[in-house]
DNA sequence: CTGTTAGCGCCTTCAC
DNA sequence: GTGAAGGCGCTAACAG
């Protein structure tokens, strides 16, 4: 097959006799055109299947309707749902997010955003606080809102919108000593910088406060899921069979360890109890109901788009916003 | 915070003391500029943090290297790995993936496909055969190869890359067959149109081909995940107790049955056999390990991408491309 | 109500 | 090896 080119506004605009000019203005609902050439020209263009090429009309306005986003994984049911909270804000005042996936590594983050600058994004939204000393200096000179979203500790290049992890993890913490637990294991990601270390190194404190010490022998080296959450599990209470909980990083990782005890018939919570972190749907669905921390991923997502749709036009937006997490207590623990 | 102008390729001239002409050309690495001036005009380049803008290289040349990317939902991991795979390839070749999610309504595809045109990508990809008649005439009109993905059976608008659902289907039901079971369910989605709805079809007319009924008394309204297949499972359990297998239309909605029937210790499959179709890593990791239908969900991806690519420098390639399944016969059933 | 002029930032083509 | 002119397709601003 053989393609050709694409109609110009040029195009339309000699089908129905008139200028380029007024194509445009029927086009944008903008100026005044009288309803006898407006119907005539929507007529061609609906002929001839004409799509505006935003290339040039953004350069003529030297403004897009874009707003990059930045995030981890697509995998991670978190971020599927904060990228639809933007989506749906952005939708709502015609602004349309272009994702690209960082897979948690700054060297391709620092790509994805370079690329995505050069199409001249209204607003930029990112995840983390976690970039490369050239990315934030792109991100600043940018020209436009930047939210970093999910975190509130550090120091953002513009704004940001999330929660305290590190209240989040004492929240767990101190939910768990008080059922008793004494025996403590971790599975989770010990990557550092990132959320998911400010988690671990706030429970391993918060025990020690309490003279406990806190297991983690066994760590994966990429953001986990059911299958790694299994095998890390059974890895760990041959190594650690005093373990009375276990603490993942995320509510995947915990149902893998469900599953781990479900068929070797170990009692939850009675002989093993289990916790996440995340309040994923998945984790309220398991045989036994998963403890966890659970915060506003989706509203995350909206407050950060509209953040960033209101510095656009110039409304101040505090720097930094808050949206909490809520502690579920379930039956795993 | 106020945001000021981004830097131009003039600004960069400037400061440099040469014209935009030559930072163009060391930019993109064509022509010849003395090395004394390359490394110069490159050193303004880092010191500025300046982006080339896009919009206008792309509308100077009249193309880009962006590939239109639709696929219904970022919640179903089928769909994560068919596009890791589309990002993967398209990458290697220097080209940008740009998505946008349908939500299996062919309303907003038309919507997202008429804006991501405007932005006049050098390519299309997008998920499933069922489009409006004025999204397959803009495809059609767009002067750009379209790879529609995920089946093989229909009428493509260009090109398209999948599998054979309805083989498949036939391959999953003639295997329980031959395991002994009788008593037929069905849990999935029955949408019309979508690859979902033939393996229902599919299913239902083999086991009446074998005089066997198929009890399909409650369905889905959307994409199910693990709740809904738990949920679903236990309503009907209660209309159909006489069910010794249920196909469920996708991993996620029968690991939710799974996890219904662990928790009121219903023995699977002795008790209840359980199918699924899709093949996820977490089928594999349930405390049964899931028989369900496989495909290459990542390699699906990665030859739609070289479809478009080869097809955008002139090269033929075929207009149907069936990438085959695999029938994983699990514990579960 | 409609057309003309100029320019968005970059790149192609041709001079020098 | 580098610069100057012109145009990609569209739109702001003004003219009529």
């Amino acid at each position: 097959m053989t393609y050709k080119q694409a109609y110009t506004q040029r195009d339309v605009a000699r089908a129905a006799g008139v200028t380029d000019m007024t194509v445009s203005r029927v086009l944008r609902g903008t100026g005044t055109v009288s309803a006898r050439t407006r119907e005539h020209v929507l007529t061609k263009v609906r002929e001839m299947g004409y799509v505006p090429n935003r290339l040039a009309g953004s350069l003529a306005v030297s403004r897009s309707n874009q707003v990059g986003v930045i995030i981890p994984s697509l995998t991670n049911s978190i971020f599927n749902q904060v990228t639809a909270g933007i989506a749906e804000e952005l939708g709502k005042a015609g602004y349309n997010p272009v994702v690209g996936i960082s897979d948690y590594d700054t060297g391709k983050e620092e790509d994805l955003i370079e690329s995505m600058l050069s199409w001249r994004p209204a607003g930029f939204i990112v995840a983390d606080f976690v970039h490369s000393e050239r990315t934030r200096n792109m991100l600043r000179n940018a020209g436009i809102p930047v939210v970093e979203i999910m975190e509130t500790a550090g120091d953002p290049i513009d704004m940001c919108v999330g929660f305290d992890h590190a209240a989040a993890a004492r929240a767990l913490t101190d939910h768990l000593l008080g059922k008793g637990y004494r025996n403590f294991g971790f599975l989770g990601w010990k990557a550092t910088g990132y959320a998911a270390s400010t988690r671990y190194l706030t429970i391993r404190d918060r025990l020690a406060e309490n003279g406990l010490p806190l297991a983690a022998p066994d760590v994966f080296t990429g953001p986990p899921d059911i299958p790694e959450g299994k095998s890390a599990t059974r890895r760990v209470l041959e190594t650690n069979p005093e373990l009375d909980i276990i603490i993942y990083g995320n509510d995947t990782a915990a149902a893998g360890g469900m599953f781990h005890c479900l068929e070797q018939g170990i009692d939850v919570p009675g002989h093993l109890a289990i916790a996440g972190f995340s309040g994923l749907r998945m984790g309220q669905a398991l045989p036994r109901a998963l403890t966890t921390i659970s915060f506003r991923r989706f509203d995350i997502g909206r407050r950060a788009a509209k953040v960033v749709i209101n510095s656009m036009v110039g409304q101040k937006e505090p720097k930094l916003i808050d949206m909490g997490f809520e502690l579920i207590a379930g039956e795993s623990s």
